[in-house]
DNA sequence: AATGAATGAGGGTTCATTCAT
DNA sequence: CATGAATGAACCCTCATTCAT
């Protein structure tokens, strides 16, 4: 007779809500399907949340809240500016393969939102793009170019590598199953690796970085 | 009175269609969004097309032959295999700033066809796939190390690079702005670097990152 | 801690169904509403009521049975014929003042009930619609033409004229306002007399008529 | 195989409807309600409305514009004061008896609209009430006493009266029958006479009056 | 070659009501 | 007494698609 306190029916709606929407898309998402795999019936969804778009909205706030903090702390720990983004690689990588459904929800309904929501959605986007282009700018830091000079200095600028990498990292919710044969962490020491020192091969480097 | 010819009429409505598909979405694109933005009518489009998905395949068949196609013209002229690689990107990102709309419907709408028509782009992708792919492999091909040996080697695995290559050129659907300060020429030129020789910069600053 | 008591909560809820029904109309009206402008749970309104339609009916009879009660007792006091009917017009607009809310529910949502509980109101407002039309028939009693020649006797039909003095009355919940210039006093003043003397003017009427 | 013209579609659909307000409420009908009425599809209907408000509001419109232009063209024909007021009677009940459902759903579904369109409506019926207190005001112009002293003078304040006569000629929708022993004309006739003359009796005012 | 008119299926949401606690 | 949680039925409306013309 144990009934199901308030708070885990909800959780479990959201996780619910947040593969279907993975896999079927939002827009092709309909309530009736959620309430078929929720269990619950089509009304009784409506307790616990207003409606289709505020649950695409707790998705991805939830996620991007979580996202954030972890990367903060995962960064916090590492000692040099190249580590730094490692570890934020390492941990957003790692959060994307035990949160799949969430954040291909996050990267591929980013425009499925709309008014206040949106707006909500995007100001935690633009910190946690901030955040890694941060630690990107910092890798060319102790050097000496300026870091105007975006092509010639040898580094890019630190805004568009940002962006590549997350692309590199949020593209995966395409092609990347975490049951297969490659690990996350396989993965994310490919991607750092990747990242920093090129596809070009530069043998030193990967041995000096240990990874 | 010179009416204008079918293939002409077709040519509009994909074009439009790409771009109200790129910028609503496909599912939340209503075929009288389409009439309206084409100035046809509702119902004078299915002389042109079989359906909404339909019109979704055509748009997806045509711009993956034309990027395919254009990728191993462009990867022909090149002398090297760095080289080749840097022409690949080059022209995807090339072709992507002129086929903003199309490229973006591509990547974004990848799961909503379904059946024989789905297959059919798949096969597709997965041909440019393995061309950027094979393309990589022979970066390191030179080298002594065999494929096999993923992440001891120094060089990642080949598809991993290039579908991580791949997630940060499709991504820039979701930040970059053709027309804005960074052409697409320079962004090429930021990626190719970026993922041939990686973000910390020339080997020597690889050391100096303390990795 | 003195919990209050069942008929109070009983009345609370009437009173505040009445205004909310007057004010958004009985179909438009949500329970949820009356939840909320009562204080009320949701569920909590059913332990004193069988539901909305009840709610309606309890309004609607407890309504009527007070401005029968109220009518016939003003009636009662007159002198002559047209004193009574002054004084009903007295009692059904200062009561209509008093209780516009309930008398908005009365005259607006005649036909939202059903079935016996229709049939019950009906009775009800049929006796009360007799009693107008007995004392109005009474005006030309004294006189000599019988009731039987509608129009060419100079008084028109008393069912008709009670009809078209209800319809004057009832009307007010459309336009009038009890706290605004003119006091429910006055309204009944310039209904009395317009019903019994016109609209043309006829000064020794209105003497004849003692008001 | 004479299709039906889009208009005469219309015109159906929106008689239909009234119809059914007229029997139901507003707010009670269902689309459906009306699909089957009208034997049109559910779907189809919205070919030729916007949606149910606007559905109320063509009807409420298209009944204002047309009693107001009849009333204007009945009174222009009218000789003095009170023929004018009487001639506005006979129009109102006459147009009342022959668009009973339209009227009705006038007089009952006033608050059932909202924003610009009940603005619109509530522009129209100001109109329309204007103009009979305005021939209401004129019928004690010619005397001497001022307009100002409302309940001394013998004439009650004319916006109140025109106020009284609305809903004495409005309610009608309650209790008449167009098709019963009451002609529309015989009604109109003890309405004139009952507002102009008042029920008490008084003959020779009827004379006056010049009907 | 083109379209006005029409529709079946289904979408998100709300409602009055219940019942275990 | 009171209510949090739940639901079946129904509501308004939209959609992709068709077909007679």
């Amino acid at each position: 007779m144990a009934t199901i306190p308030y708070d885990e029916r909800l959780e479990h709606l959201l996780a619910t809500a947040a593969r279907v929407f993975a896999d079927q898309g939002y827009h092709a998402t309909t309530m009736r399907d959620l309430a078929r795999a929720t269990g619950m019936s089509l009304a009784g969804m409506y307790y616990y949340v207003q409606g289709k778009d505020q649950l695409l909205f707790l998705i991805q706030e939830r996620c991007f809240q979580q996202v954030l903090a972890g990367a903060n702390a995962a960064v916090a720990e590492a000692a040099g500016p190249a580590e730094r983004v490692t570890r934020f690689i390492q941990h957003h990588l790692g959060f994307f393969a035990s949160h799949m459904s969430e954040m291909k929800v996050l990267s591929h309904e980013a425009k499925s939102l709309s008014g206040p929501r949106l707006d909500r959605i995007n100001r935690l986007k633009r910190r946690y793009v901030e955040l890694l282009a941060g630690l990107i700018a910092d890798l060319g830091a102790d050097g000496d170019e300026p870091r105007s000079a975006p092509e010639r200095g040898g580094r890019p600028d630190p805004r568009i590598a940002a962006y590549g990498l997350f692309g590199m990292m949020n593209w995966i919710y395409t092609w990347y199953d975490p049951k297969g044969p490659v690990s996350p962490e396989t993965l994310a020491d490919h991607f750092a690796q990747l990242f920093l020192t090129g596809a070009a091969g530069n043998p030193s480097a990967v041995a000096q970085g240990g990874l």
